[in-house]
DNA sequence: TGGACAATAT
DNA sequence: AATATTGTCC
């Protein structure tokens, strides 16, 4: 078998003594042609051993078409003449290691890798003859790491594992084995690179890296001398080209665009964002989408984003960017006629006067909350956490909730309890959260539900319960939204002594509960 | 050949 | 679930 077509390689072959020769690649009739070949010239063999027990016996019958699909031997065999000249003489050979084996008969064999016919193959190749095939493995692409590592940000460290994890992920076909076999990997790798710089991993299909917690709120891109914004963000951006601005919207080329890591590649997981805070205000930026799989920014009336959870949000234009109270500009507000959520100030729609372009490596937003902190609200309320069966994460349960329809659950299965009086965010926020500095909150999305939606959940002057009809009764300002969240933090943050700044709470109803007396909602 | 990788065993 | 080992590939 050569990928070297020319007739005097292929005469060669067959002279010094072939019997075939194959032009790679292998298509799968060549393995039917093989499979033929090699049971005809060995019928004998097939037929004189009872290959199950590994001992000779009088010839039984010939094997059934089943019977012969199922053993292992044969198909064993195929691989080994179709892998290498030197293992691959004849199947004597491979008659002799087997009666070897069976002498042995006390040592427990070792399973090999099974080849088995997938559900797969009998849906697509009907008519093909249903050659033994080996077993498919799971190819970890960057797309399907990113979903992985989507999961892991999610979960926290703590949390994450194989089920939970491939609850969120929900890929078909990837078992709950193939997660704990990669996230072992994972995390062999975290420890494997763990401060070592980024020219020291491995350039293969992924890199795999993620911050430890302590990453996650430690960081600062000021500090990160790993990361070099300028160049590395500009080479990505160039290759902008599917950029289509909003009609209203007055596309001027940012000078620098800075807050993009670099995307993926062959050789890199795609880690979009990855801890680093996007500006909102960069046009270019909102083209793109945050983390792969999420919807850009810039996709107005899109309809249904896809989301980790699945479908559901209807709203993907109007998110705003929640970063500090100082900075934090809602353009994509003004372009969906929410002039209300704006500051004061008036926007420039060129950017000119957002001042963000002249703060070289600081991000445009910093910790509002922290992303965990967000998550925990998302995974509880939404209902990440309910075990028992296998797509545990449903979005259009907290959508159901969300409209009344159905009333909030006061304990999942697994006792983690639910707040008696949520503050819902959609599901699709975790799509546009950054790991670790900043995120996006779309407000409309805020709300109170079901039975206890009568009552504010939190100090009624700074979230009140919305009406999702005329959008009326929702934050006053961004910058109220802001001040909210980033109350919510720094009280929590006070509470708890120590590392200072890292917010990292269970889900802790006692931010929203009613003050009893007051309804005041939160502490 | 050693290492990467995913499956499989413990 | 976590960890160790194996089979396969390159």
């Amino acid at each position: 078998m050569s990928s070297d077509h020319g007739l005097d390689i292929m005469e060669r072959g067959l002279e010094a003594g072939a019997r075939f020769f194959f032009p790679k690649p292998l298509t799968l009739k060549d393995y039917e042609n093989i499979w033929q070949f090699v049971y005809t010239e060995n019928v004998e063999y097939f037929q004189g051993i009872n290959i199950d027990e590994g001992h000779q016996g009088p010839p039984p019958p010939p094997p059934s078409q089943d019977r012969r699909l199922n053993s292992l031997s044969i198909s064993d065999d195929i691989r080994r003449h179709g892998r290498s000249s030197s293992s691959s003489s004849n199947t004597s050979h491979g008659k002799r290691q087997r009666s070897q084996d069976g002498d042995h008969g006390n040592k427990k064999q070792k399973r090999p890798y099974k080849k088995l016919e997938r559900k797969e193959d009998q849906d697509f190749g009907k008519k093909t003859t249903s050659v033994p095939l080996k077993k498919t493995r799971v190819v970890w692409t960057t797309q399907l790491h990113e979903k992985f590592l989507q999961a892991l940000s999610i979960l926290k460290m703590a949390r994450a594992v194989p089920k939970r994890i491939q609850a969120l992920m929900k890929v078909r076909r990837l078992n709950r084995a193939n997660i704990a076999s990669h996230l072992q990997k994972y995390r062999l790798y975290q420890n494997k690179y763990k401060g070592t710089s980024e020219s020291d991993y491995p350039r293969r299909r992924i890199r795999m890296r993620l911050p430890d917690e302590t990453e996650y709120h430690d960081y600062s891109p000021r500090n990160d001398l790993s990361y070099d914004y300028q160049n590395r963000a500009q080479s990505r951006l160039r290759t902008q080209d599917n950029f289509r601005p909003p009609h209203n919207f007055n596309h001027v080329p940012s000078a620098r665009p800075q807050y993009h890591q670099e995307g993926s590649n062959d050789n890199f997981m795609a880690q979009e964002n990855y801890g680093h805070p996007t500006a909102v205000t960069n046009p270019e930026n909102l083209g793109r989408s945050w983390m792969s799989g999420a919807p850009t920014m810039n996709q107005p009336n899109v309809g249904a984003c896809q989301s980790l959870f699945g479908s559901s949000a209807p709203l993907c234009d109007n998110d705003l960017n929640i970063g500090s109270t100082t900075n934090a500009i809602p353009v994509m507000a003004e372009l969906q006629g929410m002039a209300e959520f704006l500051p004061n100030a008036s926007l420039d729609p060129n950017f000119g006067n957002l001042g963000f372009e002249s703060l070289q490596n600081s991000p445009p937003s910093v910790d509002i909350a922290s992303f965990d902190a967000f998550n925990e609200i998302l995974t509880g309320t939404i209902g990440g956490e309910i075990p028992n069966n296998d797509n545990a994460l449903d979005i259009s349960r907290m959508d159901e909730i969300r409209k009344g329809n159905k009333p909030v659950e006061e304990e999942a299965e697994d006792g983690f309890s639910l707040p008696h009086n949520p503050l819902y965010l959609n599901g699709m926020n975790s799509n546009f959260t950054s790991q670790g500095e900043s995120f996006v909150v779309n407000p409309n999305y805020i709300t109170t539900v079901g039975e206890y939606s009568t009552k504010a959940l939190v100090n009624p002057n700074m979230l009140q319960q919305g009406n999702e009809v005329d959008n009326s009764g929702w934050f006053n300002s961004v910058n109220d939204i802001a001040d909210f969240l980033f109350n919510q933090t720094s009280e929590k943050e006070n509470e708890e002594e120590g590392d200072g700044g890292y917010v990292n709470p269970e889900f802790d109803s006692s931010w929203f509960v009613q003050d009893g007396e007051n309804n005041l909602g939160a502490t």
